[in-house]
DNA sequence: TCCCTTGCGTTCGATTTTCGAACTCAGTTA
DNA sequence: TAACTGAGTTCGAAAATCGAACGCAAGGGA
């Protein structure tokens, strides 16, 4: 079984980790949290050869994460990427990493970005939940019934 | 800059998303907490080179996500690979790629594991929340204040 | 009209990664 | 003594990535 095997397998962990462990794909996917949305300035902030940039932008917009806007400059018709909803709602996996990075990776650095939320100013982190009981949940609070 | 300068920039995103971007690793991180710990059962199970297996073993190893633990079998003594506190610690992060794929990539399969609360037998999911207000945020509930 | 610029890719040869099969090695069982 | 097992290591072939150059369509300026 190859890699991309695991993109068709019937588990709904292992299709999207698959999908976003693939190189390139949560660093882009994290650029464009924070905005970016066209192939140049992907290219000029991350540093990535252009060919596999095509590629895992197409590997997004097939998967329907991201999907192609047109906008005009300069008179000109073009396109940039911008998030779907499906895309939108990566923001828990992305916001998981970061809430990790900042307890296990930040030697009490300086952040490169600051986020909050809107109405109330508040900080912003991720984490599990039952759904009946609202509890958090940590892996050891968690009985995994395993079919395989 | 090459990818793997990401694993060194002054960002707490974008450390853990090339961390865990490598191929194979958040697959790996998947079978580990469904109870895999032995490299042979890491081999069959993932069918993963076995180059490559050691190559992403070390890198957890060395980032403090796993440890080698011993343990002993037919009277001798070997080795497993086990999380630590830091690696367990990753839970939300697969649990965030597990609710998104329930929601956008579960055509109404049959799951591969169940996950449920041991109190009280509930589901599980990922979210992110305000630390000030608890209330549940998405991207648009959060502004950024980029420094880059 | 001709040339230049921009945004967005594609192509291609060189370098890195990954693959898969074979090999190693130490301790164990037959 | 020979075979087996778990945990790797080695190595040639295949695939992915890299960086630099090329293509192309639409506008703008001369």
């Amino acid at each position: 079984m190859p890699y991309s095997n695991f993109a068709s397998m019937p588990c709904t962990l292992s299709r999207p980790a698959a999908l976003l462990g693939e190189r390139w794909t949560l660093l882009l996917l994290r650029q464009i949290f924070l905005g970016t949305r066209r192939f140049e300035d992907f290219q000029a902030t991350m540093d990535i050869s252009r060919s596999v940039l095509t590629d895992r932008l197409n590997v997004l917009l097939q998967e329907n994460v991201l999907k192609r806007v047109p906008y005009h400059e300069d008179g000109r018709t073009r396109h940039e990427y911008r998030l779907t909803e499906k895309g939108r709602d990566l923001y828990p996996v992305l916001m998981a990493l970061r809430t990790w990075g900042e307890k296990w990776m930040a030697p009490e650095e300086e952040e490169t970005f600051h986020l909050h939320h809107r109405d109330c100013g508040g900080g912003v982190r991720a984490k599990v939940e039952c759904t009946e009981c609202a509890a958090e949940l940590t892996a050891r609070d968690v009985q995994v019934t395993a079919k395989q």
